[in-house]
RNA sequence: CGGGGUGUAGCUCAGCCUGGUAGAGCGCUGCGUUUGGGACGCAGAGGCCGCGGGUUCGGAUCCCGCCACCCCGACCA
């Protein structure tokens, strides 16, 4: 296929646009790849449209590898099945009624349409069934950004599983993360596979595919030697071991007058900070508030909480924190208050500063267990310096994008909407489910933050919007363009994917558009090669560029 | 929803403080010269200065309100 870039709608920009930050979002528009329509709304022009239907393709032929089978369910969806799931309620999801005033949902993502089809599974003998769609998911987010990072409106491949029972989806499951792996693998990705959350909405088990980028929302911790990856949302890590100063038989206060920061403790008694305790009060969605003690020097981390509270909880207001402890918020300890404390695990064994729930006081040698009596859990956000936890080796914290997504989620559809089989016992059972996500435009951009240089997009080869770039030198030669026009066409008939740049610009002008667009490999025809009938042939990432006679440029593309 | 910021030509921005009939660079059109890393000359086109109200003889500029967009946070099946 060969497509003369004269003709083409290619909006180069020689600068980024003033509101961009991502390189992806700089590369892609200047690129022109997309345009943005509204925040969070974004067109694939052609050549962006290209790259994404290279990545649909890609992850198409992995579903379909593991017997997925594709169809297309509609984005219009009646609000009543969302209602059934109770998801009806989610503030991300976009409300429509018609002209007659019924009403429906465009759905963020297709569990309940799919379920809804899945009614129609009456036997074991049906099952398993791995079905899949590319389809347009909305999401009214509070707030999008970074171009194609978050946006409100997107694709997503979105494929849902449905079995007898836990062991047939485990196969599944299983089944798709190969799938995973092989899809990002091919589309030239550096990505992690980690135990994520299971949210609100999923179940069981939870598989989150992380991309390192300049740009994400996302925080991938990986261990130096391998055997460890995990989002910090949930990573686990050994922190650095605590200096602790002198022990106490038994608590002893100290008068600390104006102290009320980690800092300002750990300089004035002249410690460790991470021989202190921080005190953070939350109080539940029942109103019930417990005390959260993590290290001097940790973070609690707010996920963790989450799933140790097992409720939505919030930060104690000033008033709550008073009435409650007698004290301030910066004097906070866990000794002697009515409140339930839970305990960071680093505070298991050591003697520890705490507040003395006393303004201007705080109390040397704290010990659990003996001085209090908490529930000891994992609440600490992980940072750097900490260890791994299956090997001691160093981790590495970096910024990525989540591609995919797959989890398990059980019954949670089924059982709600009605949709059983009988077993082959006779028995009514409802379907197990799972639910496997992708976004191609997140693979897209996620691509771009990994293989870029100051002149643009270096794609990888397998998404690249066309194989072969052509660039012709004519500068009015018919002699020149006839020549490069020749080699677009031999290479177009062997199938690959050709861009002839055949407009009337400078020289110039075409190397700073081909650097920007990024295909793989590039062809120079000028006046230069003409005299020794060959092309000037180079890759994008700069390894190769060479002269090479005419005959063998279709070998050396193969083989570039 | 909280905090910060920006809206002036297709793009990047100046002008605003201190009111006086709209600017630059790039891009675009035509002609000519040029042609291996974003050329040069000449001649042009292009703006409800985000929207609405107010103050004023006069508003891009001052005041009030609204809207849009970006960044940080909250949020994120």
């Amino acid at each position: 296929m060969i497509a003369r870039q004269s003709q083409l709608f290619i909006p180069t920009l020689r600068e980024a646009p003033a509101d961009a930050e991502a390189v992806s979002h700089k590369l892609l528009v200047r690129g022109g790849y997309i345009r943005q329509v509204a925040a969070g709304v974004w067109t694939f022009l052609p050549l962006g449209w290209r790259v994404h239907q290279k990545v649909v393709q890609i992850i198409r032929e992995e579903m379909d590898a593991i017997g997925g089978q594709e169809m297309l369910m509609p984005v219009l969806t009646p609000l009543e099945l969302w209602e059934q799931t109770k998801r009806d309620r989610i503030p991300e999801l976009f409300h429509l009624q018609d002209r007659a005033g019924r009403e429906y949902v465009l759905p963020m993502t297709h569990e309940e349409t799919v379920t809804f089809h899945a009614k129609e599974i009456s036997s074991y003998r049906q099952l398993p069934q791995l079905l899949y769609h590319f389809s347009i998911k909305e999401r009214d987010e509070p707030r999008s950004r970074g171009g194609l990072l978050r946006t409100r409106e997107f694709i997503m491949k979105d494929a849902y599983s449905f079995d007898r029972d836990d062991a047939g989806l485990a196969e599944v499951f299983e089944k798709s993360e190969g799938a995973y792996h092989r899809m990002f693998q091919r589309a030239g990705l550096e990505y992690s596979a980690v135990q994520a959350e299971s949210g609100m909405m999923g179940g069981e088990e939870s598989v989150d595919f992380l991309a390192p980028s300049g740009s994400g929302e996302n925080t991938l911790v990986t261990c130096e030697n391998g055997d460890y990856a995990a989002d910090l949302e949930i990573a686990r890590s050994i922190p650095r071991p605590a200096t602790f100063p002198a022990s106490h038989d038994a608590p002893k206060e100290v008068a600390t007058p104006g102290v009320t920061t980690i800092e300002a403790l750990a300089e004035q008694l002249g410690i460790d900070a991470a021989a202190t305790s921080k005190a953070m009060p939350v109080v539940k969605t029942d109103g019930t508030l417990v005390l959260g003690l993590v290290r001097g020097d940790d973070r609690l981390s707010e996920s963790k909480m989450l799933g140790v509270l097992a409720s939505d909880y919030r930060p104690a207001t000033g008033d709550e924190i008073r009435a409650a402890f007698g004290a301030g918020g910066g004097s906070l300890g866990p000794v002697g208050v009515d409140v339930e404390v839970v305990a960071d695990e680093a505070l298991r064994e050591g003697h520890f500063v705490a507040g003395a729930n006393r303004d201007g006081w705080h109390l040397l040698g704290v010990e659990a267990g003996r001085d209090y009596a908490p529930r000891f859990a994992d609440i600490r956000e992980s940072r750097e310096g900490d260890r791994c936890p299956v090997c001691g080796g160093a981790l590495r914290f970096q910024v990525a994008i989540e591609v995919g997504h797959i989890f398990k989620f059980g019954d949670r559809y089924s059982t709600p909407l009605g949709a059983t089989f009988l077993d082959e016992d006779g028995t009514e059972r409802p379907l197990i489910g799972g639910s496997y996500g992708v976004g191609p435009a997140r693979v897209m951009a996620a691509a771009v933050e990994q293989h870029y240089d100051e002149n643009g997009i270096v794609w990888p080869p397998s998404i690249a919007p066309y194989d072969v770039h052509v660039l012709s030198l004519d500068g009015g030669s018919a002699e020149v363009l006839a020549r490069a026009e020749g080699l677009a066409g031999t290479l177009g008939r062997e199938g690959l994917d050709v861009l002839l740049d055949d407009r009337d610009e400078r020289p110039g002008e075409k190397f700073a558009d081909a650097d920007l667009v990024g295909c793989p490999v590039r062809l120079i025809v000028g006046k230069r090669t003409l005299d020794d009938d060959g092309v000037d042939a180079r890759t994008r990432d700069g390894a190769s560029d060479e002269r090479i006679a005419g005959a063998d440029v279709l070998k050396w593309v193969q083989q570039h």
